[in-house]
DNA sequence: GACACGATTGGCT
DNA sequence: GCCAATCGTGTCC
């Protein structure tokens, strides 16, 4: 079952630590490739140093502004991009959830060629690497993650402990905890 | 118009 | 653990 619209419009922090054990789903050539969520980070609006956010609305950013539950992907460091979820409640003008890595499910096949036959483990821990095994580009920024599509969310796994600690890659906003993460060895 | 740098990764020491 | 690869974007002059 897909996620709902409401889903996404709820604080990003929380937001992020729910979307844990949710399903990320992405039809290539009509075959399915699937993963669990199994690690996001919140960036927020202009209370928010570390986000993309901070200051206005730009043309790489504005989807954080647009309506929640829709994908905001950018590019970075001239080779790789990295898939966010829409979502903020009424307090905020912008916010998104970075999916830094998910558990592969189907279509293990597609996604180790589309990763030059990385191994397993290496497949999709990390957002540059999810969105290349995953095929997700700037073509998808602006999708519709809550309509069966080529690339949304449905519900997942149920989820115990939730880990929590600073976010990776940044040098602004250090102090907030704002990275969640399962541990796939309770689950898989 | 120029330029510094990044929500990263893989390879090498 | 360290560092190069690689280029679009945002900020500043």
């Amino acid at each position: 079952m897909v996620l709902h619209r409401d889903f996404f419009q709820r604080d990003t922090v929380l937001v992020a630590k729910d979307l844990l054990g949710k399903k990320l789903i992405r039809k290539i050539n009509n075959k399915k490739c699937t993963g669990i969520i199994i690690e996001t980070e919140a960036y927020r609006a202009s209370d928010d140093p570390a986000s993309h956010a901070r200051i206005r609305k730009t043309k790489r950013n504005r989807m954080m502004f647009e309506e929640v539950g829709h994908a905001y992907v950018y590019f970075t460091y001239g080779m790789y991009h990295c898939l966010n979820v829409v979502a903020r409640n009424k307090k905020f003008n912008a916010g998104a959830v970075l999916v830094r890595g998910v558990y592969p499910q189907l279509g293990l096949d597609m996604m180790s060629k589309l990763r030059n036959n990385t191994k397993i483990q290496n497949l999709t821990n990390g957002p540059g690497k999810l969105t290349q095994a995953l095929d997700i580009t700037l073509q998808d920024n602006g999708n519709d993650l809550t309509k069966y599509s080529s690339l949304y969310i449905a519900n997942g796994i149920k989820i115990k402990k939730i880990h929590k600690k600073t976010r990776i890659g940044i040098s602004r906003g250090t102090d907030k905890k704002w990275n969640f993460s399962i541990d796939p060895h309770d689950y898989f």
